[in-house]
DNA sequence: TGCATTTTAGACCAATCGGTCTATATTGGG
DNA sequence: CCCAATATAGACCGATTGGTCTAAAATGCA
């Protein structure tokens, strides 16, 4: 192979992400985007193909990072302290990065999940993939006693993915990070049995 | 006053916010709202400033439609039945309008409420009267005894303010709207005294 | 009936959009 | 050592962006 690229991918695949998650697709000009990865208009084309397929890419890249994320979730031990262990990551991201909010899939999907197939498909297989995960700490949850009686878990997991996107959306509109946590709090308890609180893994208050 | 406008301004902010809200603030060019609202483009900025202040008018009238919805709410008879009832014209308007999803404020939050201060404030304004009206109508099923003991009723009042926003990004990655239905009643049932489910009104299946 | 005042239609504007092209470096394989 | 192949920088492209300007049409008041 002749010439080697000055510039590693993945490291500006994740300038892009940033740069997407704040702003937008259409918000994300070529120019803003090329400034923030710091590679050169060309590279960009013959990287990625174009701002669409690198948009793609960033979801690809974001969906493998969360997939980590859930990782948690679908251990043995799993149960409701998991779950809000994993929304308390989820917040103390947001709390890096204020500018963030919303989770990058739910940006995607509010802003081009009607319109572009590619990026729906890629939204509903992370919410699905969510959704899973939740349910299998829940099923863990349950088996050990820890949820209210009759409780339909794969209803209560897409609720949980519901939930998270609902944080999002409420991050950006001004709610503070520690009302999202009580919020986060409030739902979890509302699973739980009635006279204990999930204490599986302790929160930083 | 000479010549008298050949356009109804009233009508012509609907026509602008059925675009806004399907494309986004960017999304949504000037000729593609001149063309939606039937309107010259100098008559759009005699009348409404510029892009920006029509979006904000376009917010406002949303938001004027919306504390309608919110009466119901505020009513002596309502409960955990016209909550479920607020929710099922939030989701039978989806069903009317498949491309619309998110609601207008979501938008407009996901995409600007980082960066546009005037938005941020409508939208975090919007956000705590419909959390004040999901108050009302949880203190007044309480009162009744519908409600579970010892809840939170202002964040269980914040949650379904979540919720609602969960389920707008939720309707634009693809999930179907019975199961956007089957959400809320997992998320009421849970609000509810274990014996018995809501039924102040019923629900259409 | 003018006349001041406003609305309208549409030409026009610089700036920016996403994307392409060319010319110049840079590299490994023969 | 040179050449095929790729990467880079930056000029360049037409289309579209939000916004302004000019001129003609309409209207209540005098």
């Amino acid at each position: 192979m002749p010439r080697q690229k000055a510039f590693h991918p993945d490291a500006a695949l994740d300038r892009a992400m940033d740069l997407f998650w704040r702003k937008g697709f259409e918000g994300a000009s070529l120019s803003a985007l090329l400034a923030a990865m710091e590679i050169s208009r060309q590279s960009l084309y013959n990287t990625f193909g174009n701002k669409q397929a690198l948009f793609l890419a960033v979801l690809d890249r974001y969906g493998q990072m969360q997939a980590l994320q859930r990782l948690h979730l679908e251990q043995e031990s799993a149960g409701l302290g998991s779950i809000r262990a994993y929304f308390d990551r989820l917040i103390s991201g947001m709390e890096a990065q204020p500018e963030y909010g919303a989770c990058l899939m739910s940006v995607a999907a509010v802003e081009l999940g009607l319109q572009d197939w590619a990026v729906k498909t890629r939204v509903e297989a992370h919410n699905a993939a969510l959704s899973r995960a939740f349910l299998s700490a829940l099923q863990r949850a349950e088996s050990r006693g820890a949820l209210r009686p009759k409780l339909d878990l794969g209803l209560q997991a897409d609720q949980l993915v519901a939930l998270s996107r609902g944080l999002g959306v409420m991050a950006r509109s001004g709610m503070t990070l520690a009302r999202l946590r009580m919020l986060v709090d409030a739902s979890l308890g509302l699973l739980a049995t009635s006279d204990e609180e999930p204490k599986d893994e302790k929160r930083q208050s």
